[in-house]
DNA sequence: TATAATTGTTAGGCATAGCTAACAATTATA
DNA sequence: TATAATTGTTAGCTATGCCTAACAATTATA
């Protein structure tokens, strides 16, 4: 997709790095019910995996990622959570929706949009006081299905 | 995928809609061009949502949408604006990267966030008076590269 | 340590969705 | 209207990626 594997190989590096956190024993069982698939589904994947050099799997051991693996892995994981920091925090969905939106999405925008978003997400959130100036405003409208009448206006200082 | 079609379907259906538009006599050769597919593969695809009920299509004849088909076909129309405004009109990517993106994205947002979305944008830019305050402190920020300092501090009235 | 349970692999099948090559139908033109 | 150009279809191949069934290796336990 975006790194040069399919969004299902995509899928396969993030599960394995994302599961070495919590245990650096990485089996092809856990990874078959990470993701959901079957075992063979895993073994058919990580050989093809291994043929291309993004990991390092001997016959019924445990998973590694070698170094390229490593940096496309990575790479997903940070999409995952910009996508999802945009979709629970500012948007203001369920951590679930935004966890299986975010899997989904984050195989198919451009870095270009990604970064964008990332930008977006962090001005939105890092308000210098409080709440976010923006957010409260959108979250009124959510809740009462129209803008709450806003005192002087938002002006920045260096307005035209 | 949402709507119970594979993107590929999805692709299919939009694109017959959006070329109805232009030309209700939709031939497989402007759907082959519009989708960057051969012809045969645009056969294949006609057949099978021809089974399904979502297009008419007789033999050498132009393809027409039924009412389910085009009830599909509005509803991924419908996803890929919400998107490309988001990201053209918020994050401010140009029109080519977000129609891009729009076409890869509609295919994987849940409804919820979808709704969500469309209630995000419209909120960020109907701004009562000119270009929505929250955009415009985005702007500098990616312009500048830090927050411009904002007076007062925006307040909603209703603040607790 | 022999047996049972678990884990992993292989083989073979299926659906999706693209492709090319060859052919058939339709439409345009000489 | 016969021929050429265009358009559409079929057949057959490929790759991805999932599945089940059967088997093999490993690990745990009686």
């Amino acid at each position: 997709m975006i790194t040069g594997q399919t969004a299902s190989m995509e899928d396969y590096l993030e599960a394995i790095a994302k599961l070495a956190e919590e245990d650096p024993e990485v089996r092809v069982t856990v990874i078959s019910k990470r993701l959901g698939v079957k075992k063979p589904s895993v073994t058919a994947a990580l050989h093809k995996l291994s043929e291309e050099g993004l990991v390092e799997h001997p016959r019924y051991g445990c998973v590694q990622l070698t170094q390229e693996g490593r940096r496309i892995a990575t790479d997903v994981i940070r999409r995952h959570e910009v996508l999802f920091r945009f979709l629970s925090e500012i948007l203001g969905l369920t951590s679930d929706i935004a966890q299986e939106d975010a899997c989904k999405v984050e195989h198919s925008l451009s870095p270009n949009s990604l970064e964008r978003l990332s930008k977006f997400v962090e001005f939105v959130l890092t308000s210098p006081r409080g709440e976010p100036s923006c957010l409260k405003g959108f979250n009124h409208y959510l809740e009462h299905g129209e803008r709450g009448k806003q005192l002087p206006a938002y002006h920045s200082k260096d307005e035209s």
